[in-house]
RNA sequence: UGCCCGAUGGUGUAAUGGUAGCACAACUGACUCUGGAUCAGUCAGUCUAGGUUCGAGUCCUAGUCGGGCAACCA
């Protein structure tokens, strides 16, 4: 699992194999900090990556600690999922499951600390006041009429606020820093505010609860946390968690560091924008195979490896960037080669006559499982007169280097024998084929001629008599554009959502896909890898998801 | 009209003052019972201008471009 990944190298582990040589710690600690309003996506599963994969890279923990300090947004729904989703993904927090609600009480009091020493003061500005005091980036701030308020007020303030006298809104504690810092995140801000909320843990016992700022830090240092790896947007905040560890009595000081999150081409990663089409119901729910959550791409098919190998091979920088979904397809399509089981399933089915095959006569032939995997050994496939083979598997009036089934062609059909097309026939009203029309060589059973003869083109197929009937759904990317983010004034990312990225049908496959254990994969071959999809697929009655397409160098070209 | 951060092939990244490398994508060929895989190859890059240096992608200065920051969100 995680645990045999090959280490990574990029500036965060370098300046952890700093610190570690020089003595300033003796092990790490890093932690990944979610705040549970929310499913995790495949950029959080990057942060997970590094901040897990740091830690077994150089023998220290990594913790998993809940960032729940607004009641207002947070679920426990979310909570489970995301303890789930990094299991899922391989890694291991062991007993250290945090959550900054159990430091209330300890923030509260570093809370009062700073204000005994004068470094924090309760604000009775309004809302619009207190933006209107705090300026713009362009111009200074003004200092708070409040901003001098004694100490002995403040205190008395601040724990009449916890206990519950005032009503939301009402003040605010603000830390005294300065209020013409060119960093707005410098200008007095707020630390404390009054919610008289519920909390999923705390249920009613709190009604002010730290904001991110004021309560980060602190968590990182009564936990001991070394190296707080944390996302480029709040590369401003960080001379204002550096002021707070420098003010109060904590443990230690962690250092927090900035990386640049995650940007996949062709879907989007905010919470708000996942949340909107889950809500409005664009997509099935979080775990709608379609959407870039952990849960999605779960159901999807893709693995847990192939997710840890896609966040190795991006790498981590501070530059912003846009990473291609195609890195991601090919560490799927990497993992699921060598490892999933082939079949034969025709998702476009057309009838396939061979003309001179008895009648009423069926053959079992072999089929490897996995041309990759000499162990897997092979299976018997029925073979018989009527087959079923892909419509675009025949052209009536092909170009040269159309390698399948046009009249006079010869072709393999997999496991099978050589087949010589002879013709088709045609629906009479709308021209369509509704049937091809071959011979074959006895000769060539399992597919090889022995004259030595060869032929260009394999092409796979079931037995009409012997198939079974599969729902497969084909996926594609869920919007039509690399940066569905980017629209022009009065747009709307939903206007660039691919209308075809879930095309519902149902193929012809091999009887043995009926067993399928739901989250089982397969190579459909010529197609691509498919999963038993765990949620809808019953015991005899599997639903298929398309993880991802096979490369396409035929289709490519030729649309 | 502020502050912070960033800039290397189409994309993602490496090179820590000394031969610009890797991966993905694309393309060509070989091979192939998957037009898959594999193998070989091709294409293609240091934002600009100065400076320091024997030598600059790397250091300095200025500019350009891009991103972030003005929730009692995280």
């Amino acid at each position: 699992m995680a645990e045999h990944d090959e280490p990574v190298s990029h500036f965060i582990a370098d300046m952890i194999e700093k610190d570690l040589a020089d003595g300033r710690h003796q092990q790490i600690m890093t932690r990944f900090p979610p705040e549970p309003n929310g499913y995790l996506h495949i950029g959080h599963a990057k942060s997970i990556c590094l901040n897990f994969g740091l830690a077994e890279q150089f023998s220290g923990i990594c913790n998993l600690r809940f960032d729940d300090t607004n009641p207002t947004a947070e679920e426990v729904e979310y909570v489970d999922s995301i303890k789930a989703d990094v299991r899922w993904l391989g890694f291991d927090w062991e007993d250290r499951l945090y959550f900054a609600s159990d430091y209330f009480e300890q923030m509260y009091q570093y809370a009062e600390e700073l204000i005994s020493a004068g470094k924090a003061y309760v604000c009775t500005l309004s809302p619009e006041e207190f933006k209107e005091y705090r300026g713009v980036p362009t111009r200074p701030g003004k200092p708070s009429p409040w901003r001098d308020r004694p100490v002995e007020e403040n205190l008395d303030l601040f724990r009449r606020m916890r206990a519950g006298e005032f009503a939301d809104g009402a003040y605010v504690l603000r830390a005294k820093i300065d209020m013409i810092s060119p960093n707005l995140h410098m200008r007095d801000p707020a630390i404390y505010r009054i919610k008289h909320a519920h909390h999923h843990r705390t249920g009613d016992a709190w009604c002010v609860y730290p904001m991110y700022d004021f309560a980060h830090g602190l968590e990182d240092a009564i936990e001991g946390v070394t190296h707080s790896i944390c996302t480029l947007e709040f590369e401003v905040h960080r001379p204002l968690y550096d002021w707070l560890l420098d003010q109060l009595s904590v443990p230690c000081h962690p250092q927090q560091i900035e990386f640049a999150r995650l940007n996949l081409s062709y879907t989007v990663m905010s919470k708000r924008k996942l949340l909107e089409l889950v809500r409005d119901k664009v997509v099935w729910g979080w775990d709608d195979p379609r959407m870039p959550t952990v849960c999605g791409l779960r159901r999807r098919g893709y693995t847990p490896a192939s997710i840890r190998a896609f966040c190795r091979k991006i790498g981590v920088t501070k530059m912003g960037s846009l990473t291609d979904i195609a890195l991601l397809e090919h560490c799927i399509r990497d993992e699921l080669n060598a490892s999933a089981a082939r079949a034969m399933v025709v998702l476009d089915p057309v009838k396939l006559i061979i003309e001179n095959y008895p009648e009423n006569q069926i053959e079992y032939l072999d089929g490897v499982n996995n041309p990759e995997d000499a162990e897997a050994g092979t299976r018997p496939v029925a073979f018989s007169r009527e087959l079923y083979i892909e419509r675009e598997d025949f052209m009536e009036d092909a170009p040269k280097k159309f390698f399948r089934l046009k009249p006079g062609q010869e072709v393999r059909l997999r496991y099978g024998y050589l087949v010589t097309c002879t013709g088709c026939e045609k629906d009479p009203e709308t021209g369509e084929v509704s049937a091809v029309t071959c011979i074959y060589d006895p000769e060539t059973r399992g597919g090889n001629a022995p004259d030595g003869r060869r032929v260009k083109g394999t092409i796979h197929w079931v037995s009409k008599q012997a198939c079974a009937d599969l729902p497969v759904r084909l996926f594609d990317r869920l919007f039509n554009v690399e940066l569905p983010d980017d629209v022009p004034a009065g747009g709307h990312f939903r206007d660039h959502l691919n209308p075809d990225s879930c095309k519902e049908i149902v193929a012809k496959g091999e009887v043995m896909l009926l067993e399928a254990q739901p989250g089982a994969r397969y190579q459909f071959e010529r197609n691509g890898y498919f999963i038993a999809d765990a949620k809808d697929s019953q015991l005899g009655k599997p639903v298929f998801n398309r993880i991802v397409a096979l490369k396409d160098s035929w289709g490519k070209k030729h649309k």
